[in-house]
DNA sequence: CATGAATGAGGATTCATTCAT
DNA sequence: GATGAATGAATCCTCATTCAT
């Protein structure tokens, strides 16, 4: 399984098309992304596109999934002091949302997508295989709730709710294109501020 | 102003298209509307549909107008008996949850349109012009509060946040294709509690 | 032959069509006059205008035609006072001049248009069928080479050079879209004493 | 930079699309010039001629561009022999009459175009930049003078006149599909004479 | 007379994808 | 691996004209 310069040279320009592509979703929208864009931007013909990716779908679910990444990555970033578990919470959805409003154009898309494929890690409505998210999420809570530093509450209803909402304030903040990022923030915090009160 | 024979058959048709719009639009979504598609449906010639609508964003705006309405009409039913004002918040919100899921489609084409004409009554982070739906719900928490139906709250802040949830469940409750109603309403029911919480 | 109330309402209504889509060329040239703009200015459908002519191209051809009248119309004024010859045909090429930029559109498809019709009226390259404008020229050098105000010329040849001389200078003029009248005065003005000078 | 047979092939469809458009232009006008018909006559699919010209203008430029070469050229050629300035002059013409009469109907269009691009090549009514061949002539005349093979003139007012004066022939020859070159041919050398006469 | 719905053809473009080279 | 020509279907839209009403 010894990577030969050729499989190298191949990786480097399946990342240059999916850069490209990337960029061209940030700048015109997922809508406006084309074969022939991306082919005319890195130089290559249209054609070649399909000697690394498989179809035009392709290269959309590449760019998806690598934002979904991007979004799990922030909600793993761990804290440099201890914190309170809401603190905790907060830190969390604040490297969230920072995350998504580095990518909008994507993370609007990962939101709004219906496809299967995309659902399995979006999805909060599938009882059965709860996303990481929501889970981990369910868990801090949980602790919160053992350490008091939050009431009795129902975790599992709380965490999807507080989940759905931060995701329906970010969505709308980059639907109405809000340019001031404290704002957003600012609103995530006081959306969990009320949520778990006290 | 008697409507001749006509004048009816005129609007016949254009309803026709409209509603075959409406249904394309339900089942492809509005980014696979097309002229074509509409013309081939009810069988008559492309150039034709330009008799009933200036162009294709006529119908669209149509489209989302309508729907528009529907949700202002949903939220505007007044209850029966007398009720809480907590209460009567929850019957709104069910009403509107209820409107938005029969037109699931075109609500989310509704949430998630960029275009300044439709921000102007979906729009929540524009300080200067709230829409109604959202002064309506603040005007209700004062109420609450006055009443001491609900704890003293920042009525301003948590209408945002109460309104951006339940549209983030709903929404979210779409693009998963969550069939059973009930388990949306029950997710807002909840919502409200804990956000108004007691 | 008497005109009953319906023949003259036929021809108001004729006259209508005939004004607005004048008016159409105007603003927008000949190549964007099409029945349904006549039709929407004027408040009438489509079809009817086939009531008044017979397709589009016998609406462009009354347009031609009354620009070309206007154009004859011009060099038969008559000046005021005696004048030499020389000074009157600079009279007329003047009111020429000046009867052409106030069509420059319709001036500018008259003299371009190829169809036997207008050429019947336009035309300097057929021998046999001389059109008036150039007669008159002819005959007026004649009488100022007789008069001896001019030096003996070959009048039928230099009536020729003038015309489209002139015709072309205007016809520039318009395709420049040049705004100073004077300016294309003074040109052929110049023109002429060149030409016949001495 | 060796050419590929892929790369003749290449040139040779754009010309095979090049002169199509030509043939249609010349038979039909620009105005009827259409990517469709231009597919049509060679066979391709219409979307196939976007390999090879950005879109309808960029065709129509080259071919507008062709034509001005051609007559630039025309008016570049040197006599064999050492001619006097009036010679050359009307030796000049005379090449550029038969170059215009060869592409009548780009010449045509050339002529008649009113757009900022073309205009840099064909106005005459922008006192700051004059063209060329304005420029080239007024240059003879002022030698003509200095050599006395003419009487003193003003030689800018001239020269203008001059050129407007054979466009302006050669245009309405073109209109009326004057079939014989020697009467227009004549014609212009004529209105050399009787401007510069003597 | 007048309507205006309807057609059918045509306009320019764009696209994902295929395939011979 | 790479090319890019080619297709065929699609996009929106405009038009002159006809014809049943």
């Amino acid at each position: 399984m010894v990577k030969t310069i050729k499989d190298k040279k191949n990786e480097y320009i399946k990342e240059e098309i999916f850069s490209v592509a990337k960029e061209i979703v940030s700048e015109q929208g997922i809508e406006n992304l084309s074969i022939r864009k991306i082919a005319k931007k890195i130089g290559y013909s249209p054609g070649n596109i399909y000697q690394y990716y498989q179809n035009k779908e392709a290269i959309v679910e590449d760019i998806l999934k690598e934002g979904y990444i991007k979004l799990i990555k922030s909600i793993n970033i761990e804290p440099e002091k201890n914190l309170t578990i809401v603190k905790l919470i907060k830190f969390k959805f604040e490297n969230y949302a920072k995350a998504a409003l580095e990518i909008p154009e994507i993370y609007r898309e990962i939101m709004i997508n219906s496809s299967r494929n995309i659902l399995k890690y979006t999805g909060i409505f599938q009882n059965n295989k709860k996303q990481k998210g929501i889970q981990q999420l369910e868990m801090y809570l949980d602790e919160a709730v053992e350490k008091k530093e939050i009431r009795a509450i129902n975790t599992q209803e709380v965490s999807l709710i507080l989940w759905s909402s931060i995701v329906g304030i970010i969505l709308r903040s980059i639907i109405e294109k809000v340019e001031d990022e404290e704002v957003v923030l600012d609103m995530i915090n006081t959306t969990i501020d009320i949520i778990l009160n006290d």
